[in-house]
DNA sequence: AATGAATGAGGCTTCATTCAT
DNA sequence: AATGAATGAAGCCTCATTCAT
């Protein structure tokens, strides 16, 4: 698992930043992200990390001052990357072209793009999950880093649709919690329920937009 | 909180079982559930439940022999409680009956009950949650009553109105996970994500049966 | 096993004393004798006491207070028995006949006695052997049981013997030390070092004693 | 007491052993040994090592997984040193020379030996005692270094003087048992019954020889 | 930068003993 | 006499962190 993460890729807090790691610093996070995400951050020991990693057991607080900054170091620049403002980055020139008249193609796009990202991070994802409930740190920086760079152009684009009259007239807020709760309902299911499940992921994504668009399309 | 909490009833496994807590042994539980659902199983220590419930350390053991057994005492109950099956036992008569044909009825008797009961129960429903993820015992349980006593129903009547033409034909699988991501979605967001914000949980639980109705309807 | 003791003959300190046990104590001094005897006094507890002897674990120290006590109501008397002056008491006037002009009869009286009481006994000795290492009341007790009623009995009978020229003439001390260590040593072999081993008890025990007297008699 | 012993020689397995102690690890071994035999294993804490020690009670845990293993590590290789085949090593070749046509040399020799070993390693010797009645795997490890590697020697050489006609015709292993038995009833009288008594060593051990010539020996 | 021995605070658990019933 | 819930001190052990090398 660990060679398909770009560590260096993913743990950087913003692009600018030029973060060098060294070897046993990469060997360090890999173990840490491995075992914080297969027992959880509190059950997880230092010691063990260091000895998964091939490193002495100070070697690791020689890079974080502490075992919660190593935990941090690992959630927090993934926070940036999970609220990775989708639309706007990527797709905010494409969306109001003619081809996307159509919602569905942004839509089929969102989705597949997130599922890939988090079949890919799911160890991150999971500490993340787990550390933001007893971190409000990381709560509130996730949310505010969903309401700087998410929301908005979301709410954009929303609002553009439903002044088309191709989205009902519910409330912003109702609209985008209605969509993303559909598509992390699918992805939860897939990838932590039931991973072991015969899926058919294409078949199972279709009939997931089908039903968000149905739910929320103006008919 | 803790005394919103009705103990007695919660924590019985079934409701034949008469199960005696002595006051001192409420006190643990009351005090273990606060502090687990606040930090987690594994950032709580003993001498600190023992504290708050006012009881020396020894008094947790005599009544639990580990740590662990504390934790599954409260947990273990709720699981079954969580997969109430809601439809069987309560509404099995009435479902079909002339007042019924319309499902949204159905649902909307769901959401309401279960967004009641998760409400009371949150911090319960929090140490699940996050034990789930590291005791596999604990989500092979859920997973089992699930298949046992909500599924079989659940899918019942998704099947009759399928037939009925009323909904849209996708797996039934499909439009089960549909339904719970929309309304889990709705409460987590209610009262985990955003627990501070004004809702008018009324005209959002509408808006939520809404939407789930459009998105698997049969136009 | 515990049907085999005679607790109540056993455990009273003089024979005058009329010790009255209670059902429920003759329980507790069965459970803890094979309980200390197996597994040693401080890693036994006494709630696995009050558990094997079913009763309650407060009514142990109803009457015993302590812990200690209990073990040194099973040693103390176990002492007086051990050192019983076997010589003394059974022997005094027979030794001296005209049948006991050759003491291997006396020898091979005191072996078998001795034996016999060991074999059954043996949980009890077993306890007062550990325990003795770290209590030195206990063997002081010993000591003096034995210099005021083995020594000098022993002594008697050896000097007897040796006047008559048939004890070689070493100190009265060393005789006795070969001849207690002799057949110590072929008991704990036989019952502590080699229990499972077959053993012809009949004929080790005439060799011992012929060890003994080829050893130490005057040729 | 404790700068008597030579632990490096002492606890090392085999004499191939590159045995590392660190200072600690000597102290934490010394005071061990002291408090064990003192108090037996059970009675003694691991708090308390540490304390006498000088170390924190963590330290004894990094080089000893569990008490136990320290306990063992002490024990272990003083099964092997006392099972130290003393004919086999030092004697086999003399002892067939003329020299030796008289046992008795071959027995004083044993004796002084085993007499300064015992002295020297007491502490030792006492710990093992007292743990082999609990943990049969040491006892089992003493009696098959007993029989591998001090009986076939024990044997051989009974069997010599038994051919020559100087040992009387007893079954070789009661021989054995019966000198055996009385070095270690000297041994344990002179050390742990009656270490305060005025003892003159030499002529004791002379008596004591003495006696088991005259038990064993064909007249 | 890296090591790993050492620390000592704190974790879970056991246990002898007490006491209200 | 008997019970057994409750206690809290103490036991073994783990762990994050430090520091000399």
């Amino acid at each position: 698992m660990s060679d398909e993460l770009n560590l260096q890729e993913i743990l950087q807090e913003t692009e600018n930043d030029t973060l060098k790691l060294t070897p046993k610093q990469t060997k360090i996070l890999e173990a840490a992200i491995e075992i914080f995400s297969e027992k959880g951050y509190n059950a997880t020991s230092t010691s063990e990390i260091a000895k998964r990693a091939g490193v002495a057991e100070g070697t690791i607080f020689r890079h974080y001052k502490t075992k919660k900054e190593l935990l941090f170091s690992i959630v927090t620049p993934m926070i940036t990357k999970v609220a990775l403002p989708v639309f706007a980055n990527k797709f905010v020139k494409e969306v109001f072209s003619p081809d996307y008249d159509r919602y569905d193609q942004l839509l089929r796009t969102l989705v597949y793009e997130r599922y890939q990202f988090v079949k890919k991070n799911l160890p991150f994802l999971k500490i993340m999950l787990q550390e933001m409930a007893f971190h409000p740190e990381l709560k509130e920086k996730l949310q505010q880093q969903f309401s700087q760079h998410v929301y908005p152009s979301f709410k954009e684009k929303v609002e553009h649709y439903q002044k088309e009259g191709q989205i009902r007239d519910y409330p912003v807020e109702s609209v985008i919690r209605f969509v993303m709760t559909s598509i992390i309902g699918m992805i939860v299911t897939r990838l932590l329920i039931l991973p072991d499940a015969e899926w058919d992921d294409e078949a199972e994504i279709e009939r997931t937009i089908d039903f968000i668009m149905y739910g929320i399309h103006q008919s």
